[in-house]
RNA sequence: CGAGAGGGCUGGGCGACCGCCGGGCGCUGCGAAGCGCCGGGAGGAAAGUCCGGGCGGCGUAGGACAGGGUGGUGGGUAACGCCCACCAGUCGAAAGGCUAGGGAAAGUGCAGCAGAGAGUAGACCGCCUAAGGGAGCGGUCAGUGUUCAGCUGUCAGCGAUCAGACGCGCAAGCGGCAGCUGAAGGCUGACAGCUGAUCGCUGACCGCUCCCCGGCAAGGGUGAAACGGUGCGGUAAGAGCGCACCAGCGGGCGGGGUGACUCGCUCGGCUUGGUAAACCCCACCCGACGCAAGGCCAAACAGGGGGCAGAGCUUGUCCGGCUCGCUACGACCCCCGGGUGGGCCGCUUGAGGCGACGGGCAACCGUCGUCCUAGAAGAAUGGUCGCCGCCGCCGCCCCCCUUCGAGAGAAAGGGGUCGGCGGAGACAAAACCCGGCUUACAGGCCCUCUCGGGGC
RNA sequence: AACCCCGUAGUGUAAUGGUAACACCAGGGAUUUUGAUUCCCUUAUUCCAGGUUCGAGUCCUGGCGGGGUUG
C-alpha cells in the first residue's frame, strides 16, 4: 500500500520560466488534436513537467482559469504514465473543458509525442554517426 | 386577485477522498528542501478603469498664463462628477420617474428646406384709401356750346283782309285791287334774346370704382421656432395705440425659509425668441507621477561614439526658487553595445466588519462592546463522488373545499407526505488599499406605496 | 499599470450640425454575333444604448469590439 505512487503536484513539476517555455517551443516537437496542441521537449529529469499557454482568445478569465485547472488536474493524475518530457499545452477549443475530454487528449498526445521523440532521437543519432564516419574517413 | 411604482437582502448547503496557495506548530536535514498536524483561502459586481482619496518617494511643492474638470440650494464625507434632503422644471391618472439644472439686456457666432420675412425681421395673399398724385363713372352747381321746342323782338318774304290814294257819284255811297301806300294780325324763313329739354365741353363740389405712391400687421399660409393672450375702446384699416384682466419680465416693500426659492402688496416700461453637451463669461476645484511608486540585499558584465558649457529638478510657456557642473577621465542628455531579469520589504488592521445605545427627516455621525476575515507571481479555491435543497411530470396515500346524493360515495380543483423520472444552477474571479459610479447577471426571499375589481 | 487611436455599402476611403459621397467588387440591364471596353441601375440600423438640439455619421455620456504606445 505504501509503495503506491502518490499524485502530488509540487512546483518542480511545473514550467515556471520564460526560458523553459522558449526552449520547449524551439524543440520543434509537437502534436495536436481537436482539443489540445502540445509542444514537448526531453528534460532528462526522469519525470515530466507541465507548462500551459492559454490565450485570451479562449475566453474570459474564468474560462481560462478553468482550462488551466483542468489541465493541471489531468496532468497530476496521469503524471506517472507520462514520458519524462516538458509539455506545453495550448487549448484549441473555446468551450468550457471537461476533465474526461482533456484527460483523454493529454494521454493520447503524450503517447504520440513519446514515439515521435524516440524517432527524432534515433535520426539525430544516425546523423551524428554518419557525420562522425565522414569525418573519420579521409 | 390583477396591473403598476419604490427599496432592501441573497447569489445553493453539508460531507468524504485526492490535490493547490500561503500561515502557525512539530519532525528530518549542514543547507536547499521534504513530510505530518491544525486552522485560513475570490465577488456583489472581484469586471470596465469613469471619478475621488489614502499611501509612496520627488534637489520644495511659489506665482501668472495655458490646460482640464465641475455647475440649483443646503447638508454628509478623507474626498468626489458620489450620497441624502429640499427647491425649480418636466412626464405620468396616481404611487412615482427624469433633468450637465449658472449666465442668452458682456460680446461673437449658428438656424438647411419651406416661407413675404429667421432677429431691434418682413409684406405673398389679405385689410385700408385718411394724406399726396392720376384715370374713369355718376350727381349737383356754374360757365359755355350743339340740337329741338315754346315765347318775344327785329328783318325779309308771302297772300288774304281793311283803309288810303284812285275811278264813278251831288252826297250817302259804290266800284276796283293791276300797280302804289299804310295798318294790325296771320303764315313762312332768317337772326337775336329768354325759358325748358337734350347732347357735349370746361370748372368746382359730392359720391363711387380703379391705379400709383402709401398706411397696417388683425387674419390666411410656411416652419421646430414668426416679437404675449382675451375683451372693450380706437381707427381709413389696424396695431400695447389706449384701457381692464391674465401670463411673463424688471424694480421696491413686507411675510416665511440657513438657502435655492416661495407667498402677498405695489410700481414700471408695455414684452426684451432659441442655442453655451457653439465659442465664450462667471464661480469653485486640480503639483505632476504612480506599488513596475519606493526601499534593502544578492548575482553578472565591457565598454564605445556623439552633443554640449551648461544640464537638470514638477508634462506645456514665462518668471521666481533649488541642485549638480563650469575648460572637463567632467555633470547631464542622445545613440550603439554588454550583463542581469533572483530574493526580501512595501503587503494587508483598515476612512474595517458585526451588535447595542444615542443624535439626525435622511445620507451619516458619536460612544461602548466584540471579531480578525485571501495575499498569488507562467500567477493558488480544482477533481471524483454521496446526501439535501429548487422546478416540471407521473404514481400511492391523506387532508381541505365546491357540486351531486337520504346516505355510502362519486366528479372537478387545491394542498401535503412518500417514491420514480427528467431538468435548471446566472454573470463573473483578487494583483497596493479604500469610497463611489457604470456595466453584466439564472433563480429565490422580504418590506412599503398607488390604481382597479371582488368579498366580509 | 498608465495612456492613445479607430469603428460609415462586401472592401478601401469621404462628408462646415442640414439629401450619407467616391472608387473597386458583386448582382441586374443596355450596347456588341460573342467576349472585352463603355453606359445605366441596385446594395447602409453610419458598432450599440441613452442624451443635447428643430435636426446628430458629426456634439456629450455610458457600453461593445479592434489596433497601438511606454515601462
Amino acid at each position: 500500500m505504501s509503495d503506491l505512487p502518490r499524485h502530488l503536484f509540487p512546483k518542480r513539476l511545473r514550467l515556471l520560466k520564460g526560458a523553459e517555455f522558449d526552449a520547449t517551443f524551439a524543440a520543434k516537437l509537437s502534436a495536436g488534436d481537436g482539443v489540445l496542441v502540445i509542444h514537448a521537449r526531453p528534460n532528462g529529469l526522469g519525470h515530466p513537467r507541465l507548462g500551459m499557454a492559454v490565450s485570451r482568445k479562449v475566453g474570459n478569465a474564468v474560462r481560462r482559469n478553468r482550462w488551466k485547472r483542468t489541465l493541471r488536474e489531468a496532468f497530476r493524475l496521469a503524471q506517472h504514465e507520462l514520458p519524462p518530457l516538458d509539455f506545453v499545452c495550448l487549448p484549441r477549443l473555446r468551450e468550457e473543458p471537461t476533465f474526461a475530454v482533456v484527460d483523454a487528449a493529454l494521454r493520447g498526445l503524450a503517447r504520440r509525442l513519446a514515439k515521435k521523440q524516440a524517432k527524432q532521437a534515433a535520426q539525430r543519432e544516425a546523423a551524428q554517426r554518419e557525420a562522425a564516419q565522414r569525418e573519420a574517413a579521409p
